[in-house]
DNA sequence: AAGATATATGAATACATATTCATATGTTCA
DNA sequence: TGAACATATGAATATGTATTCATATATCTT
């Protein structure tokens, strides 16, 4: 067993007891998965002027692109890739549409963040 | 001046007072674009693998290797992107490299984040 | 119904980046 | 000094993705 895990790491374990006590203590598989999916889509500079320009107030697409200097259509792509990751939700009034948050966390991890670049 | 942002957002402005006033309470440019590049980081399932790892504890590059099944190499250069976002530190004792956090956010960023995916 | 406007979207392009492979560097030990 | 080993790294490849462009959809107005 020792030998197929030299395959994959290309090198002998040294502290076999570390490994095998902070593995039981690894959130599953799926959940590293969806958390990174869920920084990727934070990790995006116009999605990032998107969301906090949402923290100040519900916007519509229109505002947003005015407001970030991009495209209706770039802005709009990305209004997209945040409404599928449940991060923000819409509201139709004629042929306007509304985007606004939708999700409590957003600003305290940027928060956490924000502290991180400027420390 | 209303025609150059017409140039940029290919619409017209539908509410100019929203805009401005967003506007003034935007951080800087310079800073997003930093939050963005931080959050860039942790978009990755193999460095949020490497990270919980070393919540728990300190481990050498070949550690971690073997916990996440990765060849050396692949951990070798995510831990120097890790290393270059400020957010893990290393410290050498003989042939072996130790790596552990450098920073006190992250947990806090993951947890809130794993609160996002998981409700 | 026709034109104007707000938004959405598919396809193409350009660019970024994760992993692999080969190899270099640095350290220990005999 | 030379072999063995842990780690680092440059180059190449493969894959993902942000923006643009053209156009579709939906709604309002006249």
């Amino acid at each position: 067993m020792l030998e197929e895990k030299r395959d994959s790491c290309e090198c002998n374990v040294i502290h076999e007891d570390i490994v095998s006590k902070v593995k039981k203590n690894m959130p599953k598989e799926e959940h590293l998965y969806d958390l990174a999916e869920l920084f990727k889509v934070f990790g995006d500079t116009t999605r990032i002027k998107i969301l906090y320009a949402l923290f100040a107030s519900e916007m519509c697409v229109c505002d947003i692109a005015t407001l970030i200097n991009m495209t209706q259509s770039a802005v709009s792509h990305q209004l997209r890739v945040l409404k599928q990751a449940r991060l923000v939700k819409y509201r139709k009034e004629g042929k306007v549409v509304y985007y606004s948050l939708d999700d409590d966390h957003i600003k305290q991890i940027f928060d956490q963040g924000y502290m991180h670049i400027t420390e």
